[in-house]
DNA sequence: CGTATTTGACCTGCGC
DNA sequence: GCGCAGGTCAAATACG
């Protein structure tokens, strides 16, 4: 995967309208072009693509950089996360061993997590499960859940201690992907839908620019019953931390849009700015992992260049 | 007609 | 071993 000019797609404009007081490039049929000598223009066209090439390069070790950077925090914080929930790892699962294997909280998923050390052997190669919420209005009955992923219902189910029926979904957008989603109506807040992830995607996202509904992913412990402190006490809790959210490019719940009508705290107007910023971070987080970004981003950049050094 | 959904049957794991 | 509950399969059905 070669960064070249011939294969980024330029379709981002980052030079839209320019201002009118700006000269603009000249045209094809413009006066400097006929003024200046043939030669000294090919000359430049050869230095700046001779630039533009090493900028390519330059963006390329940067972004090998980014990566190396990336996976050193991403050890750290496991590390790091490892050493804090040892001892009993009060903010996660309290795993039930009797319980059905949806009981693992999103904080844990990772194979390598205190939790899962503390679980029996045979659940080690249990896939990655993640809860989210999904509000949804109680007249509701279909357990649709839109996230921009492709999914086709292989089941339901009446549960024991959920009236509501639970819908079982499998990823259909690549017949390898091993992606399964359940999705029911909590019991204890009927105004959201819980869908339980469990895997990881081994394709992009079909549709990433869908419009997300969700709120999650929430930690519920152990207990297969809502926990509703977790969504209606504190704002924040609902929205993943960035230790586990933005360094998880593989769950792609950490780009969830939270509109802010959902946020159901008294304090929500204290709480708006900061629910601003980390949504700032995690588009931030979105836009800069996005390679077809970065590299658009650095041709417009590298073009306005090429275009201040030909005529300006 | 092809694809997605529904739904009853079957499988599997767990507790007693 | 039996019963229960969750999960999956696959034939039937619906839909575009």
């Amino acid at each position: 995967m070669e960064p070249t000019s011939t294969t980024i797609n330029t379709s981002l404009d980052l030079n839209f309208n320019p201002p009118a007081d700006q000269p603009h490039p000249p045209t094809p049929n413009s006066p400097l072009k006929q003024q200046a000598p043939t030669g000294i223009l090919a000359e430049k066209l050869n230095r700046i693509s001779s630039e533009n090439k090493k900028l390519n390069q330059m963006l390329g070790v940067v972004v090998e950089n980014y990566s190396v950077l990336k996976n050193q925090v991403i050890d750290l914080i496991m590390k790091t996360r490892k050493r804090k929930a040892a001892p009993g790892c009060d903010n996660c699962c309290n795993f039930n061993r009797s319980a059905s294997s949806d009981q693992y909280c999103g904080c844990c998923s990772d194979d390598n997590d205190s939790c899962y050390n503390k679980r029996p052997r045979e659940n080690n190669s249990k896939p990655k499960v993640m809860r989210v919420l999904v509000p949804t209005p109680v007249s509701d009955s279909t357990l649709i859940v839109k996230d921009g992923y492709q999914w086709r219902k292989y089941g339901q189910k009446v549960t024991k201690d959920n009236p509501s029926p639970r819908a079982y979904y499998k990823c259909s957008f690549a017949p390898t992907c091993p992606v399964k989603r359940k999705v029911q109506r909590s019991v204890e807040e009927p105004c959201y839908l819980v869908a339980t992830y469990e895997g990881q995607h081994n394709h992009p996202k079909p549709n990433s620019g869908i419009e997300y509904q969700l709120i999650g992913p929430i930690n519920l412990g152990s207990n297969t019953k809502l926990d509703s402190s977790n969504v209606t006490s504190s704002p924040s809790s609902s929205i993943k931390s960035p230790s586990s959210s933005s360094l998880m490019p593989s769950m792609s719940f950490d780009h969830l849009t939270k509109s802010q009508p959902q946020i159901r705290s008294p304090s929500s107007s204290n709480s708006s700015s900061s629910t601003q910023k980390l949504l700032v971070q995690q588009m931030a987080t979105l836009l800069t992992r996005d390679p077809n970004f970065t590299r658009a981003l650095a041709t417009a950049i590298t073009g306005n260049m090429v275009d201040s050094e030909i005529w300006g």
